[in-house]
DNA sequence: ACAATAGTAGACGAACCTGTCTAATCTTAC
DNA sequence: GTAAGATTAGACAGGTTCGTCTACTATTGT
């Protein structure tokens, strides 16, 4: 741990995560089987069970990235010399230009909740994630990350996600943004005054 | 059809979408398998074969019930007597009571199309729930489906029922129905004035 | 009465799925 | 150098899934 990584692209674990994330984000996580994971990362299934307990252990993994994901995304477009609102605005060009280019399969975390509905170490990465979320927005636009208008623009965001994912179209998303801008400047504005 | 109909209970093939509503609603449409719906609905698996060309046929009859049972479940909490704002609060009872009572799976028509992102006539299905409920909020507030107010108003309803979902918690649909009361009477305010 | 539709009962195949296991080799830390 | 961890390769079992098929019966509209 102590010493530099070893010269191979990627270990057999991270590789069969990024194949995981790959094709459980793309085609379902209960549609892709154990197998197809196994052989498109090039690893084997004795390594997959040495290092995953079973195939929950390789979706809360690949939901753990996801998350970390997020996070690096959202700070990546992130602006900090930039205004609140155009700082919101940047946070709903994720799935915005997601959608443009056709790598956009809804929430990745509203699926998992579909599809494995019964897994509690899914629903604590899920909380996670809503709670990165939580603080991110907060610090955008200079909030707690317990204030409701912190909510809002939660759910101005998951409602936005969710009906494009429903139509299949970026015009949720667009309107979700127009409207969690005009709900900051309002926000500001009301505490200003 | 035009005599009345017969003594038995319900014909197979509605117990068959009866039983098909239930058990894929709660546990998921991939979750639930084809002989599962069969044996609990007390059908045959001829009749299932019968009615239906195959298991994405009677998704396809489970989704359009839930959208004709969204309908139904709207105009049923409304009330044509009581104002705007009032009205569109009440439409967001439905998921708020549903989550309560603890038969809430989140939105059966994101769940579909989480779970069968492939099939156009899921699609389609999911296409005509929103134009409903485009029509309803609109006939709700007195707007045309087209303005802008009332995709504002569902991407706030999706929001909530994302975030219900996510959290197991009633809190984001009342932050929704909150922030779509504010929003309704702010359109009506600006349309008077 | 007759024909079309609806239904019963269940065997069956072919495909898929997850997880276990054996047995040997490679890598790395110390 | 040695021991622990990582990896290969694949057979295998046990279970589930969907859909087909046969053969027979019941209902119902006209």
């Amino acid at each position: 741990m102590s010493t530099s990584p070893t010269s191979s692209p990627l270990k057999s674990r991270d590789r069969l995560v990024a194949t995981a994330t790959k094709l459980f984000y793309a085609n379902g996580i209960n549609a892709t089987g154990i197998d197809t994971v196994i052989a498109e990362s090039g690893a084997t299934k004795g390594s997959m069970y040495h290092h995953f307990h079973n195939k929950d252990g390789l979706v809360a993994a690949y939901l753990r990235g996801e998350a970390d994901g997020w996070h690096e995304a959202a700070t990546g477009v992130d602006d900090s010399s930039k205004g609140a609102v155009e700082r919101v605005a940047l946070m709903f060009t994720i799935p915005a230009t997601a959608i443009a280019t056709d790598s956009f399969h809804g929430c990745p975390f509203t699926n998992a909740m579909v599809e494995r509905p019964a897994d509690p170490a899914i629903a604590e990465i899920v909380s996670d994630y809503r709670r990165v979320m939580a603080a991110h927005v907060a610090e955008l636009i200079g909030a707690d990350p317990e204030d409701t208008v912190v909510a809002q623009v939660v759910v101005l965001y998951d409602g936005g996600v969710t009906g494009a994912k429903q139509t299949r179209s970026a015009a949720p998303v667009l309107t979700a943004s127009a409207m969690a801008q005009e709900l900051v400047r309002a926000w500001i504005e009301g505490r200003r005054g």
